[in-house]
Order: structure tokens, then sequence, then C-alpha cells
DNA sequence: TAGGTTTTAATTGTGCACAATTTAATTCGT
DNA sequence: ACGAATTAAATTGTGCACAATTAAAACCTA
């Protein structure tokens, strides 16, 4: 008898298989989903992350900003410097620790938060997720990448 | 009064964009996660995605591959190209119509399934999650993928 | 306070991910 | 059968994402 692989006998390891894959497959879905809602304003998806982050906290260091969304200077700092270069927000060294790069908000970027207002209220109908259904997943989600980390 | 972000007011808002962000920073940890998993096998997570169906359907063509992944051309002809490179899969013009690719599993790709056979065991070990709990999230999480696509 | 450690960004290099376009093969309508 | 439309990959160009390294500033600590 030919042999098949693990994956087709053990139920758990197909799973666990399909979660991970459903997990890497509906970020990129979102992040399409976004993608045409942003694209009015020419902001990618992490853009649009860091101006959520700086809508309310109009200055944070490249570090905190690292903190809030998972990503190292890597991927920040040539992020962070197209969006410089459009002038939505101003990159500056921290006078009492030189080491620290502030980000800040740019009137140019204050001013998107009017034009983005709607945006995550059309991606929840388009879920089709209720209030608590949303919290539920989210807390799912959250406890899920507590263990990983 | 200082006029504060729309997020800071409406909870549905701040929920939603917590929902997306957990699946795309949960959807980078797990990345994350396989990683040290994968590396002894000089494979990346979407590499070892296509692995999974060539042990199970041994041929596929660059369009079966980009259905079950939900992947263009424009990602896999590049990745499958460093596969073959690598010798764990051929490519081939099909016979039968010329316009499509038939990538094949070849023996040294065989070879890495044993290796791998360990993987999402212990994977699914630290997430802590029980055979239920895997199966419901994973089924919510294709609810809300059929309703973006 | 001098030297070693730690912290913070930036840099370099590789590999996805995807929009847009191109090329070639097939299919379809007439 | 033939030309238009469709389909499948490949190509081009941009932007993440991240490991590994580098450089500079700040912090210990003896």
């Amino acid at each position: 008898m030919k042999t098949l692989p693990d994956s087709a006998y053990n139920p758990i390891l197909k799973l666990d298989n399909q979660l991970c894959f459903s997990v890497y497959a509906l970020s990129r879905l979102i992040t399409k989903a976004y993608q045409p809602l942003l694209e009015s304003l020419d902001v990618t998806y992490p853009q649009y992350l860091v101006l959520l982050l700086l809508w309310e906290h109009e200055e944070l260091s490249v570090k905190q900003l690292g903190e809030h969304l998972l990503l190292d200077s890597g991927t920040l700092t040539p992020l962070l410097k197209r969006m410089e270069q459009r002038q939505w927000l101003s990159r500056r060294r921290d006078a009492r620790d030189e080491r620290s790069v502030l980000v800040a908000l740019a009137p140019a970027g204050r001013a998107l938060q009017t034009q983005a207002a709607q945006i995550p209220v059309r991606l929840a109908e388009k879920m089709q997720l209720t209030e608590p259904e949303i919290a539920g997943l989210r807390t799912q989600l959250r406890q899920i990448m507590n263990l990983l980390s």
C-alpha cells in the first residue's frame, strides 16, 4: 500500500495547518479589503496603522510604534521615511535621548483623519459581525498571540 | 475641548481595527513561530505551504497552487523557481495545454516530508488549543474570509 | 569616571505579496 | 476556419517583513 502523508491521517495536524493557513490567508484578504478604501488616500495598510496610532498619540518614538505594531526598525524606518516624504509626519532625534527618534503627526497627516473616518465602518459591515462577535474573536486571537510570543 | 479621534469615541471602530490588527499581527507571529522549526529544513512558511500541497497531490499546476493558497503567479513563479533550484520540485509546461505549468514533487522534496512531520504538532502544543477549539476558530475565520472575498 | 554592556535606529540583503503589464496558448463566436 | 476574447504564466516595479549587522548614545558598575 502506498504511503500517504501524515496530514491525511492525523486530523489534528490537518486542523493545525488549516488554522495557521486561515490566519495567514485572512490577513492578506483583510489587507486587500482595506486597499480600495485606502487607495483614495494613497496609503498602505501598515501606513494606516501608523496613522491610527499617531491620531491617538500625536507623537511616538520609533520604538513605541514598534511595540504597538510588533514591527522593528528594519520595517518601520523605510516606511516612516516614505510617510515623511509625503509630509504626513515628521521625524527628529529626541534631544533628551539622541538614540531615540520621535515621530510626530504633521498637518497633512492630521487632515487624512477626516477622510479615513468611514473606512473601518464599511469593513465591519462587510464582515457582518456584531460587536460581541468582534470582541470575542479579537480576544481569542490575542490569547493565541500571547501563547506564541 | 480638544477634538479626539473617532476611534476614541466609537467602540465598534476601535474593535474593528483591533480585530484586523490582531489577524495581521497573529499571522506574522505564526510565521515567526514556524520559522525556527522550518529553518532546519531551510524552508520558508509559504514554501512549506507549497510542500504540504505537493505531499498530498504530487503534481499541481501553478494555477491550482494559486487557488489553494490564494496567491497569484507574481508570487508563485519566483518562489517555485527557488524551490526548483533546490531540487525539491520540477516545473514543466503541460503538453496538453502549453499555457499551464505543472509543478511536481521531486525526490528531495518528498524526503523533506519525514523531517517536517513533527512541525505542526509542536506548534499546536505551543498554542495550547484543543481539537474542537482549533476547529471552531478555523471555521470562524473561514466564514469571515468568505464574506470578504 | 573609564570601560563594558545595553539600548535605539539605521543599514543590508533576502523573500514574500501584489498591481499592472506582457506574452503566448486556447477557446469561442461567427 | 479565422479573428476576438479569454486564460495562464511570466515579468516589472513597489512596498512590506525580518534576520543580521553596524553605529552611536546612554547606562551601568566597579
